[in-house]
RNA sequence: GGGUCCGUGGUCUAGCCAGGAUUAAGACGCUGGCCUGCGGAGCCGGAGGUCCGGGGUUCAAAUCCCCGCGGACCCGCCA
């Protein structure tokens, strides 16, 4: 027999003769769901039941009493996978697992599966769309911003392991200020082929055009100032004068004649800040050779997103830009939907979004998951010079993903929370309350970087590249110290899974809600509760079943009686329920969790008890497939996280 | 000022949504042991705790509710 979730069979069966006997003890009362909860220590069994409590209430009899009764009443033939029941403590129900029969199931069943294991099917698969990443093209992806592609990416194939159908998609923000910015440098320069990594070289563009235009700009506000002889006003621009002109020193240091270039060329401009007004302007109007020209810095700096994110295993199946919304006319027409609905006003020529009006009339914020009380400030749609706001754009980018999808996931930062609500909001205000209901902001906290403020207009940041690079070279030394016998080929190769890995793991397993501060030693401890530390324990399986070099053909799991491989077998049998709630959840850090914590019981076996030489070769037999299952498993969660598990490291 | 999220040994984290048992679970760091055995990126042991504080609900609260305190973020004609 092999069982997709063997612990959910335990569990049912546990459920089953629960409630028989509850109905027989106490027809008239209904305790249901009855819900099984895991107890604190093995001594009390692997489920129990917490119901004598409101029980007894009601029968006025004492809990352990009633418990003793329906204990006593409970009756487990037909249901091979208990044991016992037993009444306990203060009255809890105590169910025991029958080991013999459970651990055959579940080493079974997990090896018949095999990559499938655990990855339970969902009951309505749904068309899906996740939207993450969306790094502004204007500089390599940073580590503050490197938290989302590793949720968004972990997220995607958790879901299409649970049966949706799932779309990745990119979200690529090239309309507006940044990106003109750098179209307006890279042009001075004479479009040049990039000198290293192409994101890069955008960053450093970006940069160091912003940065000659703050110091352009302050300059005539300095001396304006000056002149007007307003001194508060003066002292206050002359620091950030300052600030900016340290700026400067610093990118000149570092990119020498990228600076020294644009420096020429942008002092022969008497206006830059209107020639890049001009950029934007044309741009959005559609203009042929100023489409061409922002496309391609965009599309440099995309190259490099993509081969970043290749590194780490990330890839996307839509690239959505932000001016084909605005080019097509969708943003006008929703512009016009929504004028026409109640929802809208106007303060001087701004055109305003009602969010809290349209939140009452129609009565969402229960529906929202809001209190009450929750006042929703308005959202501009458009500003005095008729432009819009990128969440104005986001409205008709909304409908488009619901055209293809049933239900949108969109994978951004919490800062953006009211916004992501005003959208919703927007979606009901145009009649598409199904829409916001079926959207899903998945919010995560900062990465923050202590003492260390990133700033993207600075140039000041510390990209995902170089952790990965970082992560990397740090594996190299230690495999070249513990595995010095390897090709320097193979240590290269291992030196890649286990860097990338640690990054992504690191990335991956903290709460998203709560904020990560970055710090080396975070991503560079290869110890326990970390990537490196579970692809051991999965190489150090997989070397066992190498040095086997048979298949346990003749396992008697009765033998298996020792309580750390009875610790494991439940675990084994666990994950299809904990791939449940991570799916259905969006908790891709409990798939982190529990691979450490299988890991953590595979090693305390594997000092403790002998595999391949136990006696008799029955129970060698069975430990080996309880090792096959085990290393199985780990590669299933690791997978889920897009973590190589490894033959050897 | 208003709102959202977070607060668990020195540090970091799980548990909180769906409240339960003696002794709140791990990791780092500190500390004492373990390599002629299937890989020591490992294992075994020790010290270290007002689960931010105070109320409330309950037979039962780290978990739910309220009031505080601390931190982050939002309240833009930025994204």
């Amino acid at each position: 027999m092999v069982s997709a979730n063997p612990f959910a069979e335990f569990r049912s069966g546990c459920e089953t003769v629960l409630e028989d006997a509850l109905k027989g003890l106490h027809p008239q009362i209904s305790m249901l769901p009855l819900l099984l909860e895991t107890p604190p220590s093995p001594e009390f069994g692997e489920l129990s039941s917490s119901v004598c409590f409101e029980l007894a209430k009601q029968t006025g009899k004492k809990p352990l009493e009633t418990a003793e009764q329906i204990a006593e009443a409970i009756n487990v033939s037909g249901f091979p996978l208990i044991q016992s029941v037993k009444a306990a403590g203060e009255g809890y129900i105590n169910f025991y697992v029958n080991f013999e029969e459970f651990s055959r199931l579940t080493i079974e069943s997990v090896r018949a599966i095999d990559t499938e294991y655990g990855y339970v099917k969902n009951d309505e698969p749904r068309k899906i769309i996740i939207e993450h990443t969306s790094v502004n093209p204007i500089h390599p992806i940073h580590i503050g911003q490197a938290r989302n592609p590793m949720l968004g990416d972990a997220l995607a194939r958790i879901l299409k392991a649970h049966g949706h159908t799932v779309f990745r998609h990119y979200y690529i923000d090239d309309v507006g200020r940044q990106s003109a910015v750098i179209a307006y440098g890279y042009e001075k320069l004479g479009r040049p082929e990039p000198e290293g990594k192409p994101d890069s070289f955008i960053g450093a563009i970006y940069a160091i055009t912003s940065c000659i235009m703050e110091i352009q700009r302050l300059k005539k506000e300095v001396r304006r100032a000056k002149e007007l002889d307003i001194s508060e006003e003066f002292s206050k621009l002359q620091r950030e004068l300052d600030d900016w002109t340290s700026v400067a020193a610093d990118l000149n240091t570092r990119f020498p004649k990228l600076f020294a270039r644009l420096l020429d060329e942008i002092s022969k401009d008497e206006e830059p800040e209107s020639q890049v007004n001009d950029l934007i302007r044309s741009y959005e109007a559609g203009e042929e050779k100023v489409k061409q020209l922002i496309r391609e810095v965009c599309n440099l700096c995309l190259q490099g997103f993509k081969e970043t994110l290749g590194r780490a295993g990330i890839t996307l199946d839509s690239w959505d830009w932000e001016s084909d919304f605005i080019w097509n006319s969708d943003v006008t027409r929703v512009l016009d939907k929504l004028k026409k609905t109640p929802y809208v006003f106007y303060v001087g020529n701004i055109l305003e979004f009602d969010a809290e009006k349209t939140a009452q009339d129609l009565n969402l914020k229960e529906t929202l998951d809001l209190r009450e009380d929750y006042e929703l400030s308005p959202l501009t749609l458009v500003r005095t010079d008729g432009t819009t706001l990128y969440t104005t754009r986001d409205i008709p980018y909304h409908l488009w993903k619901f055209q293809k999808a049933e239900k949108v996931i969109n994978v951004i930062g919490m800062e953006q929370t009211l916004a992501q609500l005003q959208l919703k909001l927007a979606l009901c205000a145009l009649g598409h309350v199904d829409y916001a209901k079926k959207l899903v902001h998945f919010a995560y906290n900062l990465v923050n970087l202590p003492g260390y403020t990133m700033s993207s207009r600075r140039g000041r940041y510390i990209t995902l590249d170089e952790v990965i690079d970082g992560a990397i070279k740090r594996a190299y030394e230690e495999v070249s110290k513990r595995s010095p016998h390897l090709s320097d080929e193979e240590k290269h190769t291992i030196s890649e899974f286990v860097g990338i890995g640690a990054v992504k793991y690191a990335l991956v397993e903290v709460d998203p809600t709560k904020p990560v501060v970055f710090t080396w030693d975070r991503v560079l401890d290869f110890e326990k509760n970390s990537a490196p530390y579970i692809q051991y324990s999965h190489a150090r399986a997989r070397s066992i079943m190498r040095k086997a070099s048979r298949e346990p053909e003749n396992p008697d799991y009765s033998l298996l009686t020792n309580r750390l491989e009875h610790d494991i077998i439940l675990t084994l049998a666990r994950f299809p329920e904990v791939f449940v709630d991570a799916a259905e959840n969006l908790r891709p850090h409990a798939i982190a969790d529990y691979a450490n914590a299988l890991a953590d019981k595979f090693n305390t076996f594997y000092t403790a008890l002998p595999v391949i030489k136990a006696k008799p070769p029955e129970l060698s037999d069975a430990r080996l497939a309880l090792v096959d299952a085990t290393r199985m498993v780990l590669r299933n969660a690791l997978n889920l996280l897009g973590i190589e598990a490894p033959e050897r490291m």
